[in-house]
DNA sequence: AGACCAAGTGAATCTGTGA
DNA sequence: TTCACAGATTCACTTGGTC
């Protein structure tokens, strides 16, 4: 239930972690999506990714409003230090919607990463249009720092997890993602893992690490997302261990 | 409940069309996926698609033995032919799996053709493997050439479908669909819609073309899956219908 | 407490208006 | 002509209240 939490842009703080430390990296990156027009990428992600009075007082994030290729490139240089600061044979677990899978593939192969699979998540409540698909799932594109081992001690895990999105109150950032997801998620690492997420946001991968037994390591950018989940966390292990940190 | 299946490869087949004469393009291209090496993927179909004696026998399918980047040059000339007969506001959707997903991404956008979306299918019962995600899921990339009309006659469509695959002496082509899933994907035509197939495989996309009421035309290139098609969908019409054609 | 009901929501997208 | 922005639309699933 360690777990340490830094205020910084990943960029900056990943170097100067140690090398090949970390037993998995799991990220949920701004997905600079959203439109296929640079004028809706420039929107805020208020306005991209929010559409009611609850939630659109949320802080908005940094990073979401990048074309693909400068995104592309991006993506590459903090995917590449994070593969530094892997452990040969570490896994990683990115979350990214359809319409950037193509480009974070690209991303994953230049940092010189392996793609091992694409699981889903199914959100089940998405917002309907008429005469389509819906655009219901979101995607975690999970790979290893090479050889992937076969015997780690870790179960068959399923290719496919529903769970409804965090709504209303509850939410405490524009794009959060369910607890039970990530904890499925997470274990795809050992147990008692050392975790990184270079984007933190508001906390889910660390609480969900803490709930796991796993010691992790947090980065978030933006002061007022990297506050609010400092006040999680120290709420949750108070809550649930009776003890700070 | 119309129907015509023509014995040829795609590439020879199509520019015979008129222009902007489908309603919809469905198909199930061969992925040419299966490994990252090269090796890997000159493998036979069967070697890579089937793991019983069984489906052992089923005869092998065209098309599977190419790397990735003549992948995308022969899928954009095929996707470019299916856009040329396709209608102005025309949809398509194309099978696809986790690998390739980046690959065909890039063909849709050199043929000029608009992706909308990646609609999930849950194949529920796929190898488990230990300590890794399961490869569970397939996809199917559609969109439509230009714009597509908000007011065509078609119901708001889930984004993801969950249907076992074919399995055992049922299955007659090493890479078939389900029926309820075509069925399912059609609903993407509007009612009496004309549909293509430029890779007709065992015929599960015209048979549920004619379930669902519309005209279809499929193309197959394996003299023993053409003949496979035929009879099997001549057996259907009649079964159903009590008519031939 | 449990069952039921009404209101609210969504990592959207398209159209129309005015600059 | 092009661009920016506001407004309308869709419903399975959640939430939060009441009976």
């Amino acid at each position: 239930m360690k777990y340490e939490l830094i205020h910084g842009d990943a960029l900056d703080i990943l170097p100067k972690f140690e090398l090949n430390t970390f037993d998995a990296v799991i990220a949920d990156p701004p997905y600079a999506s959203g439109s296929t027009t640079m004028k809706g990428r420039l929107k805020s992600t208020a306005q991209k990714y929010t559409d009611n009075k609850i939630n659109s007082i949320l802080p908005n994030f940094e990073g979401d409003q990048q074309d693909q290729l400068s995104w592309i490139v991006w993506s590459a240089v903090w995917m590449g230090m994070c593969k530094d600061v892997l452990k040969p044979g570490g896994v990683f677990a990115f979350f990214i919607d359809w319409r950037q899978i193509p480009a974070m593939s690209i991303a994953i192969q230049m940092a010189g990463l392996t793609h091992r699979g694409t699981v889903v998540w199914d959100k089940k409540n998405s917002r309907p249009q008429k005469g389509r698909f819906r655009q219901q799932c979101e995607f975690i594109m999970w790979g290893s720092k090479g050889k992937l081992d076969i015997n780690r001690d870790v179960p068959i895990l399923p290719g496919i997890y529903s769970y409804s999105n965090v709504q209303g109150k509850k939410r405490l950032h524009q794009t959060q993602k369910p607890i039970p997801l990530m904890s499925d998620v997470i274990k795809i690492c050992e147990p008692n893992s050392l975790i990184l997420d270079p984007f933190a946001g508001s906390g889910s991968t660390i609480e969900s690490a803490i709930a796991s037994g796993h010691r992790s390591v947090g980065i978030e950018k933006t002061a007022d997302y990297y506050n609010l989940a400092k006040d999680r966390i120290d709420k949750y292990i108070l809550d649930t261990h009776g003890c700070s940190r």
